[in-house]
RNA sequence: GCUGGAAUAGCGCAGUCGGUAGCGCAACUGAUUCGUAAUCAGUAGGUCGGGGGUUCAAGUCCCCCUUCCAGCUCCA
């Protein structure tokens, strides 16, 4: 048995134990619902007749430890759906579950000792007691809807984490803990990259050494682009409702969109506004504000509706169709960094990995069929070579075309076609993950899923193709017989989100950023003021350089100024007195560590920095 | 959107039975002039997320709202 089924069957059986622990301690009028297994161990949703709490946790996993130790034997027998039913009796889902099951399946139920019985495909453990060695913790207690419907049944949700022994359990909490530990949003308030406030929920405020950062992700991005034949474009981000009719984004996507309504119907020309305050002090005078013709809130058409722009692509499309185009200019990339907003549900934000406003490394590149096959390999060399500078790994996920395709299945069929040859060649036939009838409506899709240090894996880059937007928007080009066709566009991204993948790099380098990308890579500490126009000299060195440096003049204690820059995290931390200044030397205090590089040549030093800047290294030079 | 939790000084937190808010760090002032992660002393800092209600009295009790967090929206 492999490790996978070994896993699954006593996930499984531990989720039987633990319903039939919650039965007999909260009583034989529990409704017991389902206990699938997940990533970590399993859970069971029950109604209770009364609240599960964090401290009654304890109770039922002492009570689960007992049933194991009652070593009682599963017995698996087959049933007649009438038999099911009446052995369920009183169990509404388990009655709703075997009423849906289809008629000729085979409905097998587990006696988990005589008087526990659950409705269960199996396989299960034959005995208890081969539980005894597993390793299992009540993680949390959660809502849950039957069936995820929240117009049906309220339930609580038992997690469960379990695991083959007590090492492996400990390890996975040590995991646990980890990752509450990286957690960007608390690294993002203390390294002092970005903020939030209720007055814009969603967007982030980038302060000054998060903002560093981000443009060093930019600047990076740009000069692969560059190598590549990208060509950068900016455009509006606010557009009138016109252009989201052309590209279907009114039909599709209008209530994830941020609205400038049109003001028919709202305000009108010379309408009286009441109570408009001047200010917000408490004593601030109400007046009246008079609607002029001609203001930007003057009576709008329906038509004036404005939007801002949760996608690049619609401008793209407009840049292109602004003249006429021959294929011998294609491929043309038109890459774009601008701010995007999409309007999400309440409770479906989440610190930097999901956001309302952000912006992407996006493209739009627009090729003949002919041309997407050599497109899309240079696109993944890219990806090799950024993901690759971050040192984390990644695989493809292919999405084939969905039910409700739009366009000529002949061209979907081509294009899925080119796709697997690129992932055929490059990852080997199996080497990725095929999502049959996942793609857009719109064309067929890469996606791109990186694994961070923990194991954790994000999706980041995406390469999607596009045939239904250049026909929405009429998109030609001239070929070499003089007819006209219509060109194929690739959306693609590699970051993703710039927002989303500052929050991954956050927790997977725990903060502890390559030299290249942090916000300050050196920090200098004069011992005395009487050092100060030492560490200015050095100070004025770097930034000739392009190395970032933060200097503190202050006459406080070195031991303090050491400390701030290292809950900064800078990577290099140089200390400067007197034997530094006589000898032109630096003295290095390494980042995650006490280690020092001590009477370091001055020149050397530039030499490091610069060298790290350049080949953006991922580790730190630890010695001379 | 739904379920549950949270919001008190810049940050991390305490605040009991409803009686007008406190600690640590940071900040500021002064002293100290220092060799690798917290020198000493003093000072200042609050509409207790917003609005409404109950009460002689609300950080505390009730209602509404906002934001954030953990989940759900993964079908034996």
């Amino acid at each position: 048995m492999d490790k996978e089924m070994y896993l699954s069957l006593y996930r499984h059986s531990l989720a039987h134990i633990m319903a039939k622990a919650v039965m007999e301690l909260y009583g034989k009028d529990t409704q017991i619902a389902i206990g699938p297994q997940i990533d970590d161990g399993c859970y069971y949703d029950f109604v209770l007749t009364q609240p599960v709490k964090e401290e009654d946790f304890p109770a039922i996993e002492e009570r689960m430890r007992e049933i194991i130790k009652r070593r009682e034997d599963w017995t698996r027998k087959e049933v007649t759906r009438d038999e099911a039913l009446e052995i369920f009796a009183g169990q509404k889902f388990k009655q709703e579950l075997i009423r849906d099951l289809p008629a000729d399946e085979t409905i097998t139920v587990y006696y988990t000792g005589e008087d526990f019985v659950d409705l269960c495909r199996g396989p299960h453990v034959e005995n208890s007691q081969e539980l005894m060695n597993a390793a299992y913790k009540i993680k949390s207690v959660s809502g849950a809807y039957w069936r995820g419907d929240e117009h049906r049944d309220r339930m609580t949700r038992i997690y469960l984490y379990a695991f083959p022994d007590k090492n492996a359990l400990k390890e996975h909490l040590k995991l646990v803990q980890e990752a509450l530990e990286r957690d960007h949003k608390k690294l993002g308030a203390q390294l002092e990259l970005f903020m939030f406030d209720e007055t814009a929920p969603g967007m982030p405020y980038w302060l000054p050494r998060g903002w560093r950062m981000y443009q060093e992700l930019l600047k990076y991005s740009r000069a692969i682009q560059d190598r590549h034949g990208y060509t950068e474009i900016a455009a509006p981000l606010v557009n009138n409702k016109k252009l989201w009719l052309i590209s279907g984004h009114w039909a599709h996507y209008i209530n994830n969109m941020f609205m400038v309504p049109g003001v028919s119907g709202f305000f009108k020309a010379d309408d009286e506004i009441p109570g408009i305050l001047e200010s917000l002090a408490e004593d601030a005078p109400e007046k009246t504000v008079q609607m002029q013709a001609k203001t930007a809130l003057y009576n709008r058409e329906e038509l004036d509706t404005m939007a801002a722009k949760p996608m690049n692509c619609p401008n793209a499309m407009m840049t292109y169709k602004r003249t006429v185009h021959s294929y011998k200019e294609l491929p043309i990339r038109y890459s774009e960094y601008d701010v995007l907003h999409r309007k999400e549900k309440s409770g479906q934000m989440n610190g930097l990995f999901r956001v309302q406003e952000f912006r992407q490394d996006d493209d739009h590149t627009f090729v003949m069929e002919s041309q997407i096959e050599q497109e899309i390999a240079d696109i993944i060399s890219i990806a090799d070579e950024i993901y690759g500078t971050f040192g984390v790994t990644y695989r493809a996920e292919l999405s084939t075309r969905p039910e409700d395709f739009m366009g000529d299945i002949e061209v979907w069929n081509r294009a899925e076609a080119a796709l697997k040859k690129i992932l055929d060649n490059k990852y080997g036939e199996g080497g990725y993950e095929i999502n049959e009838g996942d793609g857009a409506f719109y064309g067929p899709k890469i996606d791109l899923q990186i694994k961070d240090a923990l194991g954790r894996e994000w999706q980041c880059g995406t390469i999607q193709l596009d045939f239904q937007l250049p026909h929405n928007f009429g998109l030609t080009y001239q070929a070499q017989d003089g007819s006209m066709q219509m060109p194929v566009v690739i959306h693609r991204a590699i970051y993703g989100s710039l927002e989303r993948f500052i929050g991954i790099i956050i927790e997977n380098y725990k903060g502890a950023f390559p030299f290249w990308l942090s916000p300050y890579q050196v920090g200098i500490v004069p011992i005395r003021t009487e050092h100060n126009e030492y560490a200015a000299e050095i100070a004025d060195l770097l930034a000739q350089r392009g190395v970032r440096a933060e200097t503190d003049y202050s006459d406080s204690n070195m031991k303090e100024k050491i400390k701030r820059f290292k809950n900064y995290k800078d990577p290099y931390i140089i200390v400067l007195g007197d034997k530094e200044r006589d000898e032109r030397t630096v003295s290095i205090n390494l980042r995650g560590s006490n280690k020092q590089l001590q009477g370091v040549p001055l020149e050397r030093f530039l030499e490091m920095c610069e060298t790290m800047n350049r080949e953006h290294s991922l580790n730190l030079i630890e010695n001379v």
